[in-house]
DNA sequence: CCCTGATTCGC
DNA sequence: GCGAATCAGG
């Protein structure tokens, strides 16, 4: 197999889409992953997070991650590893987690836990359950404020979502808003925040869990091995045909 | 072991 | 240019 155009155009699409090396080989056909990814270099596409950080780069991206810390309004560029010149290690002043102020809802998981509608191919690789219990305060608009030691350089840019008022307007009284939620009612959103009609599911919870029994059955799915899984349909249809 | 991406180097 | 072999971390 060679590398045509068409497949040229496959593998950079699905490799700025965030697919493995594998999964890409394994859609192209004919070809091993360590040719997706010496095919990808070759075409420059710009390395995505390596498992692989030599100790010479870790020393230099916690340095980074120090300056981002304490200087929030520079983006830190990752350096070379070879001309990078390590600053002095300063001693890490861990900024103590300070009190989060006093929640104006009682509510503080609905960020997190209306991912799972978001159906992005990269969404069904995470599990459900990675999240520490964070004492937050949520904003006017729903956005769950951050307390000031979690700050961090934003990596990607914020969601050109509108924000919205949390108090909807009286047509929407009967939906569930933010405002409405509790540990007995369904927390599913529907719709997307900024969207007039944003609300959440609001049925009785299924005990123990944040959603209503059917919303459970889309929230927690059995994971099947990697083996078994079919390949992700591509969220943008495929590759582009030129 | 499995997986990942990066790199090297003979072709 | 290509990709198997190898490396190295998770």
């Amino acid at each position: 197999m060679s590398w045509t155009d068409e497949r040229i155009d496959t593998l950079k699409t699905m490799w700025e889409a965030g697919q493995t090396a594998s999964q890409i080989a394994e859609a192209l056909g004919g070809v091993s992953r360590n040719a997706v990814i010496g095919k990808a270099h070759r075409l420059g596409l710009q390395s995505r997070p390596s498992p692989v950080v030599s100790k010479e780069e870790a020393r230099a991206q916690v340095a980074a991650a120090q300056d981002a810390a304490s200087m929030t309004d520079t983006v830190p560029e990752v350096a070379e590893a070879e001309t990078v010149v390590i600053a002095e290690p300063e001693p890490v002043i861990a900024p103590a987690p300070p009190p989060a102020p006093e929640p104006v809802v009682d509510e503080d998981e609905v960020e997190e836990e209306a991912e799972p509608v978001a159906a992005a191919p990269a969404a069904r690789e995470r599990p459900v359950e990675s999240q520490q219990p964070i004492l937050r305060s949520v904003g006017p608009g729903g956005f769950v404020r951050q307390s000031p030691g979690e700050q961090q350089a934003p990596s990607t840019p914020a969601p050109p979502r509108r924000l919205v008022p949390a108090r909807t307007a009286p047509e929407y009284a009967d939906k569930t808003s933010l405002l409405d939620l509790s540990d007995k009612v369904c927390k599913w959103p529907l719709g997307h925040p900024g969207e007039p009609d944003f609300h959440f599911c609001g049925e009785k919870v299924n005990p123990g869990f944040p959603y209503c029994v059917t919303h459970c059955g889309h929230a927690y799915q059995a994971q099947l091995p990697r083996r078994d899984r079919r390949a992700p349909p591509l969220p943008f249809g495929g590759p582009r045909m030129r």
